[in-house]
DNA sequence: GCAAAACCTTGATCTCGATCAAGGCGACTC
DNA sequence: GAGTCGCCTTGATCGAGATCAAGGTTTTGC
């Protein structure tokens, strides 16, 4: 859990108000945008959480950023069926979620450390500010970004490809600066039926999929949970796009 | 061609500068945001264009409001698969697209009257205007919750669920307040070739689907691209959600 | 009005991924 | 350290939807 764990440690060591110290530093996350006057207000009214694996994110009226860890957002079908519609990886911003008409839950993959605002302040912010506003525009068309791709995957895409694009995925988003051509592993932050129900498969076919890959020498699988990619360039042949 | 087609006639009996009357009136679109000077500068830079069917839009540097017609977005996989990613339906707001990371396509499927404005005015009334942000914001939203039901019917629903989901769709953008015990009819704006690519079929599982439905007594097909529905509530019942 | 082209439907067969089934491997509990 | 539980892997079989194939129908162009 690498980048998660190094932001879950920049958030202990800082004791001061610590309204997104860590998401500042990065420049990104929202805090960036917003002056001294703005900071100490916000530092005010936010409060900071930490959520174990496996629970659901309530809507408490809201937005969030989240400082370590992984999200996931789910859509069910009447009958159960499940499908992933969205990860967020630390520095993401939480909360559009709860908006959304039909119903999408948010629950936590690994544990989380959140800070969160009341959306009144944010909403009013955003109205004197117009640079939040496009940072929270800009957020938005990255998530519209994102969903449209793996709307051509899950419409598009073969198993195997599939497969292939979200261990790319997992790898972009624990090191986004990695070079294409060194090997890389990292921390499958889902079970096999997470993964299945965000690439629209079974546990069984992810699981072959998987192996096939091992035995290709594509990746290795160290422990179930995690994976080493012989490099970028080498999983990238393997999406399709 | 229902909507599309009023819209069109709006535009045409508008002889005034005409900067988005259409869309003005609706108070849908982009213009309901502006004060009058506002409108005025716009009217000045703004351009209306009328573009036939099949025509691809290029990334010409602005945004535009869809007066009439329907717009398709299209992403390639590198061996030319193709998975259609959304709809734009008059009176959208269009322009999102080229600014992806990916290549999106965006191409009309039907006589299209587009109403645009350089991106660079916009973007400087969005600085003077957090409604027109929180306007924008909004917009990218509801692209993204559609972009996620998408997902979701891609991922994890059967080709008659897919299809019957596809025809609500439609049938809510021809006419948002139907009833929903009442029989509608309207034109499919596509081919099947489209359906296929949107529902991550091919056309011979469409056709089938479409041949299953109308045996159901769901569906008329009229002629290929006119539909009826007996009602809304009978085709949602086959939508698996 | 006829020919060509584009698009759609239906049938037969095949295949990829789902389903059914059995067992393996850690991680906890007692 | 034996037993249970949750999760994963692998094999055997099945079936929904793809592919291949052959018309049919609508549109377009001359």
């Amino acid at each position: 859990m690498g980048v998660a764990m190094a932001a879950r440690q920049d958030v202990q060591q800082a004791d001061v108000p610590a309204i997104c110290k860590s998401c500042e530093a990065r420049q990104d996350g929202l805090c960036g945008a917003f002056n001294a006057r703005q900071l100490a207000e916000l530092a005010k009214a936010s409060s900071r959480h930490e959520v174990p694996a496996g629970t659901e994110l309530p809507d408490d009226g809201t937005y969030s950023n989240l400082l370590s860890g992984v999200v996931k957002l789910t859509r069910n079908l009447s009958d159960g069926r499940q499908q992933i519609v969205g990860f967020h990886f630390a520095p993401d911003f939480l909360g559009r979620p709860f908006e959304a008409k039909k119903p999408i839950r948010a629950e936590a993959l690994t544990n989380v450390a959140l800070c969160s605002f009341p959306r009144a302040i944010i909403d009013r912010m955003a109205n004197e500010m117009p640079e939040l506003g496009r940072l929270l525009l800009k957020h938005a068309l990255n998530e519209l970004d994102e969903a449209r791709d793996w709307m051509a995957a899950l419409g598009r895409k073969t198993a195997s490809e599939k497969v292939a694009s979200f261990l790319l995925m997992v790898a972009r988003n624990t090191d986004p600066a990695h070079h294409p051509a060194s090997p890389i592993s990292f921390d499958l932050p889902l079970t096999r039926t997470d993964i299945a129900d965000f690439l629209g498969l079974t546990i069984e076919t992810v699981s072959r999929e998987l192996s096939r890959l091992r035995s290709d020498g594509t990746i290795r699988i160290v422990n179930k949970r995690q994976i080493s990619l012989a490099s970028m360039a080498r999983i990238e042949e393997r999406c399709g796009d």
